[in-house]
DNA sequence: CTACAACCTGGAGTTAACTCTAAGTCAAGG
DNA sequence: CCTTGACTTAGAGTTAACTCCAGGTTGTAG
């Protein structure tokens, strides 16, 4: 698979991909005889879940760390299973903030629909936003 | 409320609070006449609801945008839902891949775990991560 | 064999969101 | 009054994560 049907598959640029590959976010992609990137299944696996994880706030340094234990061999297990669990906890606390502003934006939006319908605006505590 | 009560309250920076005001996430906060912030119920109310709404993601300019609305009156309020329902659409989506990457890593955390007991890494997919 | 598009690299530039610095002002204690 | 510490501003600097660019190479179509 060369480097655009990748930027194709999963809607990102070259530019990234190329980037991840040099600063170690996915480790060394496939060439061919020329030295073009030719995607197999596995690089594109670690494409998909560096995009997955960079999704959600994972910062790119976390991502190298894990590619580095990766390539480490099986000694890392331990690390990188400590690597994964404190993801785990920093994006549930995330989604949590996520789940906070929901709560808070469907509020607002419920009581400007209203002032819609009504023609008033009704402030409940002495303060908007 | 000074500065730095605001900042405990809230475990933000001194120059994060400034830096909000200036660029208009939040409005001119109350002064002392001196000069000093004193942060009333409102200020604070902005102040809050600008961290909820960074935390999640929700971008610097759209926080001053709807400020700006909010500022120039009644008028702004079909505006300013549409905003509003536009940020839930952008938080609702950034949290599904939240929820995505959640899945993938209690999946890697699982495989992790189980080879840690058995002694033995089993790929079912031809790859890891 | 020649275009010509798509690819390559190393390195510089950009953007968002802070974060820091310098130089000065305010306010409470002695 | 004087010191001392918290506060003020304007503006420069930093950081993460791309994003772009110049100059060169590869590979396919005619």
């Amino acid at each position: 698979m060369t480097i655009k049907e990748v930027c194709e598959k999963y809607d990102i640029t070259a530019d990234t991909l190329r980037y991840y590959e040099r600063v170690g976010v996915i480790p060394a992609v496939t060439r061919t005889a020329g030295g073009i990137r030719d995607y197999q299944d596995e690089d594109i696996a670690w494409v998909e879940n560096a995009i997955c994880f960079r999704d959600a706030g994972m910062p790119v340094e976390m991502l190298i760390e894990y590619v580095k234990l990766f390539q480490a061999g099986d000694s890392t297990i331990d690390a990188r299973t400590n690597l994964l669990k404190e993801a785990r906890e920093t994006i549930l606390e995330a989604r949590k903030k996520y789940d906070i502003a929901l709560e808070k934006l469907d509020y607002k939006i419920g009581r400007y629909e209203l002032a819609q319908k009504t023609g008033v605006l009704t402030w409940d505590d002495g303060e908007d936003k």
